[in-house]
DNA sequence: AAAGCGGGGTG
DNA sequence: CACCCAGCTTT
């Protein structure tokens, strides 16, 4: 047996890492087919879902996903709205349409067989683009994600890794003879062994090769990342009709940009909420009514709190149901239920 | 290089 | 609450 050090061969850590990723790497949907041949729109659909998104939850949205859109003839054929509708509640929402826009281009060009040509379509950076080509076509790209970031901080003992420390990293490591296998192994490893705030050290087996663990703190690899303060903002919401139907209207920019919600109208800082009331009543030519109650939906970056108010007017209503929302305007529509709900509770 | 983009899990 | 998750696009 070699013993392992912070210098240990990558021949040695490739052995490792694959016998244990060979015995208990997960199952997952997107893995079947042979290795380093898989099905593409099945990695595609796959890899793009678990961008910022952790595996337990992109598989359930997995597995909808592709029952609604089986290949990507289905995919480009579909509207923006049914894609989005299939996207709801998972969040970044231009991942759905740049999936969308790419599918149109590949149903009429073909799947792209190397990096370069993944890299090309919307919403494929340069971990998809390695994932895939690796993954699907075989080619001995190396990913770059969070788990990849971690492992090779740990196995190194680096503090405060750059992008393009890891890459080089991750391109030295990179078993050329089983690249795909390699980039899951990594990955695999992070997710379920060397995680981030109580990594499982007993159980890893690059555990004798890795500077953190040699330290005693390997939670401590690597530093958080600084991230920009939470925001707080307020905005009015009307809501015309009840919980199955109701007045919505299509948002647009990048915020929830595509997903439809109630009308709303922005709080400036220190504005009474009968202001901005008046203002979004006025653009839709309705009836304020009583104060249904506050929501509040914190999006990483912001804190938004909705003053909901009941309000009438002759406008067409929307089935809830169909149309694709943002969990901040399912909060909002569930208000006059909770009301009914409280009413009764006392 | 940094900001913006969802929503939920974990300790 | 802080920090993170199979990142990408825009500024």
């Amino acid at each position: 047996m070699t013993p392992f050090t912070p210098a240990t061969p990558p021949a040695d850590l490739r052995r490792a890492l694959l016998a244990w990723f060979d015995a208990r790497g997960r199952d997952l949907p997107w893995r079947r087919g042979p290795e380093g041949a898989r099905d593409p729109y099945r990695v595609w659909v796959a890899e793009i879902l678990l961008q910022q998104t952790q595996v337990v939850r992109g598989l359930h949205y997995y597995d909808r996903f592709l029952a609604a859109f089986p290949d990507v003839h289905a995919l480009a054929a579909a509207s923006e709205d049914a894609v989005l509708k299939a996207w709801e509640g998972c969040g970044y929402y231009a991942r759905a349409r740049n999936l969308r826009r790419a599918a149109q281009h590949v149903a009429a060009e073909g799947f792209p067989s190397t990096y370069d040509g993944w890299l090309a379509l919307p919403g494929v950076g340069p971990y998809t683009a390695a994932a895939i080509s690796s993954l699907a076509c075989g080619e001995a790209r190396a990913v770059n994600d969070g788990n990849v970031r971690r492992v090779l901080a740990r196995v190194h003992g680096e503090e405060r890794p750059t992008e393009a420390w890891v890459q080089a990293r991750a391109d030295a490591l990179l078993d050329p003879a089983r690249p795909g296998a390699w980039n899951e192994a990594v990955m695999d490893l992070g997710a379920t062994v060397c995680t981030p705030r109580s990594p499982h050290c007993a159980e890893c087996p690059l555990a004798a090769a890795c500077a953190a663990r040699a330290s005693g703190h390997p939670e401590t690899y690597p530093a958080p990342k600084v991230r920009p303060a939470v925001q707080d903002v307020h905005a009015v919401a009307l809501l015309i009709g009840d919980e199955e139907r109701a007045v919505l209207e299509r948002r647009s920019g990048s915020l929830l940009g595509g997903l439809m919600g109630l009308p709303t109208e922005p709080l400036a800082a220190g504005e009474a909420a009968a202001d901005a009331l008046a203002r979004v009543c006025a653009r839709l030519g309705a009836r304020p009514g009583p104060l249904l109650g506050q929501v509040t939906h914190t999006m990483t970056h912001r804190r938004v709190t909705l003053h909901v108010y009941a309000a009438d007017a002759d406008a067409p209503r929307q089935s809830v149901a169909q149309a694709a929302l943002s969990r901040l305007d399912v909060k909002a529509l569930a208000l006059p239920a909770a009301r009914r709900g409280s009413l009764f509770a006392g």
